[in-house]
DNA sequence: TTAAAACTGTAACGAATGTTACAAACACAA
DNA sequence: TTGTGTTTGTAACATTCGTTACAGTTTTAA
């Protein structure tokens, strides 16, 4: 039996009421499916052709590597939906095994049905668009920010871009080992550089408080 | 004036015929904007609140650093449409600076008149699902690949990926110039690990044909 | 066939970063 | 205040990779 009380709070239906969601789901072919705690509800590598949203319960996504071991990538709840970016697009094969953490219950749209669904209703397809389009703005900034190669390129890019056109004085809100994870790189070294930035005039550092003295240079280092 | 025949070879009106996209195009707001040479089209930064596609001529993509400085990105032409990615999502601004390189025609669809146009063409609605997915699909692609971060894990990574589940032998189509490219290092060094690799009773290759001797030992390597 | 260009293998060296370890500074609660 | 746990600064050493250079091989084009 599908839930529209919990299914409105989906990212994917933000904005619907609860009867909307009702009404709308009168209108398409849908399934909802039961699975017991640690039963399959997908494979890594099977065919995307459907959304799937969970409804009720807890699952946990996995890859599978070549070897045959397991690592456990994330975990999911209702009212969450599972691979939106791979419905549509070339590659269409979930990236993922996913397995029930919890009886579940998983609503499943065909993806002809959802389709339909998106040209119903103007609110489900901007949020849909909104979803993936986040989704590939986040990962797009990730790959930039990886494309800097050396630890002092990385940090004159992250206080360059917090400081913006106008302040000086960057405020850091995570501890320096969250900022080195953030980066990729081990504390010691994320600390070494921050040492070296001092010595060469670049910065002046006090607790969690970083002073920007020579934007110019800092510039200067993206672009080698 | 609008040209159907060209838009009609777009990604994201692929399918439809000039005359289809004559009515649809009758059915929404949209405008014809001429530049000349040279002329900016959009600003880095500036808000991306309408979908441009190119109908006559070519431009490129710039990128503004913090000092000032441009990069060029990208080059563009007729009949490719502009930022597909940032018209929806958290960030709706442009990321480039945009310019005429010819005298050129942009046709410009205000984004309440793009989503309507969605709606009445399920064929557009597809093709602007499957363009931004598969982007977010090939951006996530990439940084897998980035989050491996030694060359000999980036090797392992792209001959299991080639040889798949059987295959032992693989055959590289691109020179070793080419690979080290794509992989971001520079030649000798990967000409160094494969001969490590070698070495190590990894691998065994002879020209551009590499053969997989150890598949444990190779994903071992992308556990650690 | 032959000359030029591109590709490949290898080596020595240096720069950047990871690893490990330890001590000082700080935050907070008993 | 005192003690405990967290955060920070620093050092020595090892590893990975980039840089530069050169010689041998293969491919291409004349």
């Amino acid at each position: 039996m599908i839930q529209t009380e919990i299914l409105c709070q989906s990212p994917i239906f933000r904005g619907i009421t609860s009867d909307g969601l009702q009404e709308l789901f009168s209108k398409i072919h849908y399934q909802v499916k039961s699975y017991q705690k640690n039963e399959l509800i997908t494979i890594g590598g099977e065919i995307c052709d459907r959304l799937l949203i969970i409804q009720q319960g807890s699952v946990k996504a996995e890859m599978t590597d070549y070897s045959g071991k397991t690592i456990k990538i994330e975990d999911m709840m209702a009212p969450w939906p599972l691979a939106t970016a791979f419905l549509f697009g070339k590659e269409n094969r979930f990236p993922v095994t996913v397995s029930a953490t919890s009886d579940v219950e998983m609503v499943s749209i065909p993806k002809p049905e959802f389709v339909k669904m998106l040209q119903l209703n103007a609110l489900i397809l901007n949020n849909y668009l909104n979803t993936i389009s986040t989704r590939a703005q986040f990962l797009s900034q990730k790959l930039k920010f990886l494309s800097f190669k050396t630890i002092k390129q990385k940090i004159a890019h992250y206080l360059l871009e917090k400081a913006g056109d106008r302040l000086q004085t960057v405020e850091i809100q995570q501890s320096q080992g969250q900022l080195a994870e953030m980066f990729g790189v081990t504390r010691p070294s994320l600390a070494r550089t921050l040492g070296e930035m001092c010595q060469e005039g670049l910065i002046e550092t006090d607790r969690r408080y970083i002073k920007i003295l020579d934007k110019v240079r800092m510039n200067q280092l993206l672009l080698g």
